[in-house]
DNA sequence: CAGTGGTCTAGACCACTTC
DNA sequence: AAGTGGTCTAGACCACTGT
């Protein structure tokens, strides 16, 4: 945990705590880098996670104002996403079971050797599961990995975080995703699995995960009951 | 422009010409400092940036990789959302449409004024537009913005950009946008203006967008055929 | 005008990777 | 051990805001 990281949970608990209320000015970067006792470099990078978490935004020659809309909770996305949906559901005190459908080992085909950027003779597995909260299908995860970059993956894992086994377990370093989200109507896995009718339309998130090395490690496209879940995102700059 | 600005520019232009190729590691740092006449913390900022576009991707004690992976291409999302769908259709040098559908003044009703943080006594804008790309029908969107934060909106502007018209004419600094997608059933206005059939899915992305000083200037929610566009993002971090 | 945040410097120390 | 990027400092100058 660096300073800057530390000091950013402080304030971040301060506007929680309404010790800094909404609407009002931070005080300002020097005080806060006396107050904390480190440069004002420092107090600018922890207020820079702060704004891109959306709790505050700053004006030159005026000041930080204190945002901490209610609209915005925990459930946004790219905060979350890489540690898995496990951890995201656990956060919500929301009990989340993970069917396993199919696991299988195979050679990719060509779409799947151009986003993983393997040769046809690269095995990969093949994963389907069944993601379910609270005892409703939710979401259906296709997911396709390659196996000499997560090797030894086993049903325990997969019940459990795939995230969690890359990151704790192997060491890897994830650098981020592209993603591209589609409306589609329901096929025939998903009407059986997601119990949806043929009509239901359905919320596809396409994804490439990359690591810090630049090789991608999965490409997966997870299949969301249109009822039940949305993809949502807070996206603040400087 | 700042110092950091112009040299990730720099760097991001020498990968797009080849100088850096991808796969291999840039230069280190302090040779890119020396390089550019700079502070090494200036050359990490600069990093910093193409990291968070993509481009490279740095690890502690061995260096800074390039990526530049072919799939994402210039129509992510982040990036050029506050430069508006007028802006990103032209870099692709399509030609792009707006079709007033209706434009009215009235005040806002109760979800409305949670989202954008009004009084029932506030009027707001509601305007209707269809988008039209290449002469297909492609978005519908519904936008509503507060009467007193965006004051004489005509009808040219809502043909050419509103955020041209926010940014640059009145002045005002955009701090970012709260999203949430989903997928839904056509209605009919979708029909009857994105010509789809009943039983086609649509996209729908609805937006909050905010000012630096807080409040929210913009609701909408544009609803997107199906089978001509998705959403897609680059979601990348140190 | 005084006060604010954004940038920038020239160094320093450290964690980490590779050999 | 040598080389890398991440962090941090103590200052400085500047652009911008309010009155």
């Amino acid at each position: 945990m660096t300073k800057y990281e530390s000091i950013a949970a402080v304030i971040k608990q301060r506007i929680q705590d309404n010790v800094y209320q909404t609407g009002t000015l931070l005080p300002n970067q020097s005080d806060l880098a006396s107050e904390f006792g480190v440069s004002r470099m420092t107090i600018n990078k922890a207020i820079n996670i702060l704004t891109m978490e959306g709790f505050v935004s700053s004006q030159r020659g005026f000041g930080t104002k204190i945002l901490n809309h209610p609209l915005w909770n925990k459930d946004v996305s790219p905060v979350n996403e890489y540690r898995g949906l496990s951890f995201q559901m656990a956060e919500q005190h929301r009990q989340i079971k993970s069917q396993i459908i199919s696991f299988e080992v195979a050679f990719p085909e060509k779409k799947i050797q151009e986003r993983l950027m393997l040769t046809p003779q690269q095995p990969v597995y093949q994963i389907v599961r069944l993601r379910i909260v609270d005892d409703d299908p939710f979401i259906l995860e296709h997911t396709i990995m390659p196996v000499d970059l997560i090797p030894n993956l086993t049903d325990d894992i997969l019940k459990e975080s795939i995230y969690h086994y890359i990151q704790f377990d192997l060491g890897l370093q994830i650098a981020g995703a592209y993603r591209n989200i589609q409306a589609t109507r329901a096929d025939e896995f998903d009407i059986k699995y997601l119990q949806c009718q043929p009509t239901d339309p359905v919320l596809e998130v396409e994804q490439v995960a990359y690591l810090k090395n630049g090789r991608p490690f999965e490409y997966s496209r997870s299949r969301n009951r249109f009822d039940k879940r949305g993809y949502t995102e807070l996206d603040m700059r400087n």
